[in-house]
DNA sequence: TTGAAAGCGATACCAG
DNA sequence: CTGGTATCGCTTTCAA
């Protein structure tokens, strides 16, 4: 471990503020808001404009965004609770890209790390931050913490999720219909004994319920079975599955995702079971590993909305909370049939 | 597209404030005050508090956490950067030990959506927020950035990069320390002429370029060579750089990290490259799906700080940020030996 | 063109 | 035990 000597100067002054500026600048605080903020309204000279910016940058002065949002009596936040789960590069894009268009539309995204808290809870931590709109992943969210929240000044609540909550503005993400569309392909293989692989670990469920509720749905009135294969993300876990496999006599498979699919592949493989002769297997979220895998790996390839569109959503909701709650379907799923299948 | 009918009551009031509160259960805004935050300095009577809180409860009462930090002159915000880039597991799962850690010294973290936003303006917008404590990960901020973090009452930064900026706590990551365990395994493995893979993806230079002058490093002084490969995370371009394999005369290539090992192996593979007779492979980070690959993929496993310790850390900081600062080395790396080498 | 002052919401001191 | 009130930093009328 190195020391790096402290700075000389110890001592904790202050953060500067706009009244300081003016001091500095020998004008008033109003003048130095103007200035800094540029207010079209007032013409204040060049020579008061300088100097109140020549003593803002010695000072190194920054607004206070709570004092500023206090006055103003609103903020352009918007709010989304941090993932509690590593997250694959699919959310992420999708995050990214909705920074990259709420910033555009001057809007600050904040990821709120809310770890523990439950729906209720979050909520009241969430609100406590008068965020202009909250955008919920998931369904921790109840009517009525969209009511607190709304409550607390939110022009717009956007759930993403399975389904929608009164009072909020809902995308649709049935990840059912991820479920079905593997489902039916499988089927239509030929295959009649289907397994459906399901993430061990906690926190997935959201997503892998619904996927298996679909294959079921999919199968439905027809002679096919679907078996529910529990799968810790391990390669043990794997090589126990694989070890049973000709007893569960299956002879399709739609594991969770593609990684959950190359975990068991591999353990399959190993144990001498011909893909897809054997068993056909598909994947889900067409990530690029499935392209790499032997077989090629099919799997169902999931469209998001496009930041952009989920921006402009926030936006009109937020500029107008009255209008009509929009609950819109949005989730894509379309198998990608490689030879794994 | 479905409507869903707005609610019965468009009328938008202002959030309830801790003086309708007041007026609700007939006592004075202090009154309120005292029995939401549990004042131990003032004896409220029973029936009082009882008032306060059925009145809270009924007008769903939020405290405004702008109006109280600024009132208490602090506020406990841990502010983060929200990556710009799809983010591995890795990082993923160290985040979210961190805000677990955070959270349980009653520490907030928020992940601030600043993409676009280069330092200083970053740093800026940042310092607005007034968070007692900003975590930046690389190093895209300078002296000047720290300086203004704490003018602004940040009581502690704390840098997680390469290298240590002025004035703040550095948690050093040293990524070269991968190359260099990386070409130190291939040049004891006898290979003499290694390849470098650097993602054509910008953004990842931050990490790319420190492995691979890690790989110089290791081998300066000898006989060996060393050749940057950039490739892009496609098929095609992998198949392309395969192409002309035999031409470059490689024995044996590092790749920036798995994902992108497992994208050369199998364009190598698909030509007819003997792994590892022909090339050594090694990758990075130690994911999953190195150990599924056939070969299995050498990799370099990778010690991140637990969020424990960075949470503690920044504890400290924050208790006594006169306190000399820390600058620590915390990345681990560590050659885990497999087939592909 | 600039300044004085009110007020956003919550808290903590000091009286009563 | 409870209430008035000053205060945090900033914006924005209203006057000068």
């Amino acid at each position: 471990m190195v020391q790096i000597p402290k700075t000389p100067a110890p001592v904790r002054r202050p953060a500067p503020t706009s009244a300081d500026v003016a001091r500095l600048a020998g004008v008033s605080r109003a003048t130095v808001s103007y200035v800094l903020n540029n207010t079209s309204a007032v013409r204040i000279s060049e020579p008061t404009r300088r100097r109140v910016h020549a003593a803002a940058k010695e000072l190194g002065y920054v607004p206070h965004a709570a004092a500023r949002s206090l006055r103003a009596g609103h903020s352009r936040m918007v709010l989304m609770p941090a993932p509690a789960f590593p997250v694959g590069p699919l959310y992420s894009q999708f995050v990214n890209e909705l920074q990259w268009a709420l910033g555009r539309l001057d809007y600050t995204v904040v990821q709120y790390g809310s770890l523990g808290l439950t729906g209720d809870e979050a909520a009241r931590a969430w609100a406590e931050l008068r965020p202009v709109a909250v955008l919920v992943p998931g369904s921790e969210l109840g009517a009525q913490g969209v009511d607190l929240l709304k409550r607390s000044g939110a022009r717009a609540v956007v759930t993403l999720g399975a389904e929608a909550v009164e009072g909020a503005h809902a995308l649709l993400m049935d990840h059912a219909a991820v479920g079905r569309a593997a489902g039916a392909h499988l089927y239509a293989r030929g295959r009649r004994r289907i397994g459906v692989v399901v993430p061990g670990e906690s926190g997935l469920e959201v997503f892998s319920r619904p996927r298996l509720d679909g294959v079921r749905q999919s199968v439905r009135g027809t002679d096919a079975t679907v078996t529910e294969l529990p799968l810790a993300y391990e390669e043990e876990a794997a090589a126990r599955l694989a070890a049973r496999w000709r007893d569960l006599g299956l002879d399709g498979v739609f594991a969770y995702n593609d990684e959950y699919a190359m975990l068991l592949m591999r353990a399959l493989q190993d144990e001498g079971v011909a893909l897809p002769d054997d068993t056909a297997v598909i994947g889900a979220d067409d990530l690029m590993i499935g392209r790499l895998l032997r077989p090629r790996l099919s799997t169902v390839h999931i469209e998001l909305p496009s930041g952009r569109d989920l921006a402009e959503l926030v936006d009109r909701a937020v500029r107008d909370p009255g209008a009509e709650l929009e609950s819109r379907e949005v989730l894509g799923a379309a198998v990608v049939h490689r030879d794994s299948s």
